[in-house]
RNA sequence: GCGCUCGUAGCUCAGCUGGAUAGAGUGUCGGCCUCCGAAGCCGAAUGUCGGGUGUUCGAAUCACCUCGAGCGCACCA
């Protein structure tokens, strides 16, 4: 109906301009779903936007515009309005059209193809190996998996990604706290260094280990911990303190080392992977940033900056000069130990995602690495490519309360709390719904108390129960024997007020579809689908559905049908269920 | 100090590519179940859109300034 519209707008202007009325094509015309019902259907603002090119007033305008407008069936009425908007009325017949495209169309209907089968990689959670998933990066899953849902739905073919941080020192911080555990079973008393991962997963971890080799990595504590500085709480370097007991533990255990860092990062790939599918967030791949190191690629990007003349040397590291891209200041790549940074991972983390043929790659990143940013398009840039094809989407932290507090979360310290608690605790539907009903970018105040004891301040549950009822109706229906036909339905007995909302409503779910899609605002049909069940629950409490009349019932069920499609395909996008009874 | 994000009703937030009287949930107050599910509906009250200046026929929305909050400015990842 809007495209329509569109059409009928874009072929008057048209006109006018042959005609010299106009000069130029405006380069959109919006139409817009009007917010007020006296308003019409539908609204522009084209005479407004265009008065000043037409040296006239708006009103004037709108006025030969309206003229100029050929007639068609499905306006029932044309008016201009306010300042000089054109509002537009569509005739019942065409407004209770859509309830036949619903219902026919069902699963399907609200896909389009804006996207044109335009390949997108998406990554994002991409949390860093070292323990399970807290509810901060709950909000980073719920919202990359609903942007994949909207854009796979809007035409884009969409590939999930997560990228593993298993390089680097993290690594073998997380491979010495779980070798210090194991330690303590084989019977060593020693004391934990500061800087380990202090979670009860690390013990949990070193049991297995313990349980299935027994004794086999067994060393005496003293031989790791003799000559070492140290640690913070003692008044050393807890830093310092740490290093030295990683290679105190990589000479002495040997291969003994990676075997430990494999069960490890093992057994913590597959919980996070385990408690994200239960989240109903599925990546097509893990990436492997070692894989990176192994196969050599990081290193070749490396020679690639060297030739392009982008990196120079200082203090014994090697730099890459990303100010020439409009960074900052200028990065290192190599360190002066000869290791490779994360940078330098991630510059080639990128160049294999390019090379991979998308037309588009969006990372989904905490609001912490904002600054992050302007490297990683340098590096696009320095390597050849245009940094335009990657987007970044900013996730804003979620602040955590509880008792009125703020909860701090650190992996390290142990001290957070888990999205599978949370999950256990609220219920999947509710966390994922809660996730991106603020903006990504809005901070947020999460209240565990508030979320774990009032589930239903949640809005999914005023969802979830305007589907609900849907179904229960339709259970009353069947008792009664009355089976739903729209094709024998008499839908021109759909004149209520609150039939005629509903059918507006169902109208925007398109639009709001595809523009939440492309501004990978997942919020927007959040909002939506209250909106809708809102429309529902009063349309509920001022009419009967089943009624004596067969055709104002078949009606009305023809109505309710395409309310229960809309709700439940715009739920599954969001990631949650729609019960038929709750 | 520089940069990014944010500041809208008591609270939590929509609205921001300029448009018609600034919205919702929650909370407060008052109504609605012999009738398809009351996890619901109907009604009332509540705002200098942080503050200021500018651009415009028109600003919560754009620009500049200012105040306040969060985050970032590593040879950490």
């Amino acid at each position: 109906m809007k495209d329509q519209l569109q059409h009928l707008l874009t072929k008057c202007i048209q006109d006018l301009i042959s005609k010299g009325t106009l000069n130029e094509m405006p380069s959109k015309i919006r139409i817009d779903h009007t917010k007020d019902n006296s308003h019409g259907d539908y609204a522009t603002n084209i005479a407004l936007m265009l008065s000043s090119q037409a040296k006239m007033s708006p009103l004037e305008l709108a006025q030969i515009i309206i003229d100029q407008l050929e007639h068609r069936s499905f306006l029932k009425k044309v008016e201009i309005a306010g300042p000089g908007f054109i509002n537009f009325f569509i005739s019942q017949e065409s407004s209770i059209s859509i309830i036949n495209e619903i219902i026919d169309q069902a699963s399907s209907y609200g896909k389009s193809d804006i996207g044109q089968g335009k390949k997108v990689l998406l990554e994002y959670v991409s949390a860093n190996p070292t323990g399970p998933l807290h509810v901060g990066h709950g909000r980073g899953a719920a919202y990359g998996a609903t942007v994949s849902n909207l854009l796979r739905n809007a035409g884009f073919i969409v590939d999930n990604e997560y990228y593993v941080n298993d390089a680097g020192r993290q690594m073998d911080i997380l491979t010495v706290s779980i070798f210090l555990r194991y330690l303590s079973f084989c019977g060593e008393k020693l004391r934990f260094p500061d800087n380990g991962y202090q979670g009860q997963y690390i013990n949990d971890i070193a049991q297995v280990i313990y349980d299935t080799s027994g004794k086999e990595f067994h060393l005496k504590s003293d031989l790791i911990f003799k000559n070492v500085c140290k640690d913070g709480a003692e008044g050393g370097d807890k830093e310092k303190h740490i290093d030295q007991l990683i290679e105190k533990a990589k000479s002495k255990l040997g291969g003994g080392f990676k075997a430990v860092f494999k069960v490890g990062i093992e057994s913590i790939l597959s919980g996070i992977k385990n408690d994200l599918a239960e989240f109903g967030v599925v990546f097509e791949k893990w990436f492997s940033e070692q894989s990176l190191i192994d196969n050599g690629l990081s290193e070749s990007c490396i020679s690639k900056l060297k030739n392009s003349k982008n990196l120079y040397e200082k203090d014994g590291a090697l730099w890459f000069k990303t100010t020439n891209y409009g960074d900052e200041k200028d990065r290192v790549v190599v360190r002066d130990n000869g290791n490779h940074t994360y940078f330098a991972s991630d510059i080639a983390y990128h160049l294999d995602k390019l090379e991979r043929g998308y037309d588009k790659i969006i990372n989904v990143w905490g609001a912490d690495h904002h600054g992050y940013i302007p490297r990683v398009k340098a590096s696009i840039e320095a390597l050849g490519h245009s940094s335009n094809k990657l987007e970044v989407l900013l996730v804003q932290f979620a602040n955590l309360y509880r008792g009125g507090s703020k909860v701090q979360m650190s992996t390290r310290s142990g001290s957070f709390v888990t999205l599978e608690d949370l999950r256990a605790e609220v219920g999947n539907d509710a966390a994922r719904f809660f996730y991106i009903l603020r903006k990504s970018e809005q901070h947020m105040d999460f209240d565990l108390d508030l979320a774990k004891s009032k589930t239903n301040e949640n809005p999914v549950y005023y969802i979830q129960y305007a589907h609900a009822r849907i179904c229960s109706v339709f259970r009353q229906a069947v008792e009664k024997e009355i089976e739903l036909n729209v094709d024998q339905a008499n839908l021109s007995l759909l004149i209520e007020q609150t039939e005629k909302d509903i059918l507006r409503e169902l109208s925007r779910f398109k639009s709001v579809l595809e523009s939440s899609a492309i501004q990978y605002e997942p919020h927007q049909l959040a909002y939506y689908l209250r909106d809708l069940s809102t429309h529902f629950h009063s349309y509920y409490n001022a009419c009967k559905f089943i009624v004596d009349d067969k055709s104002l019932t078949l009606a009305r069920l023809s109505l309710i049908s395409a309310t229960q499609q809309v709700l439940k395909n715009g739920l599954s996008i969001l990631g949650v269920g729609a019960p038929e009874s709750m």
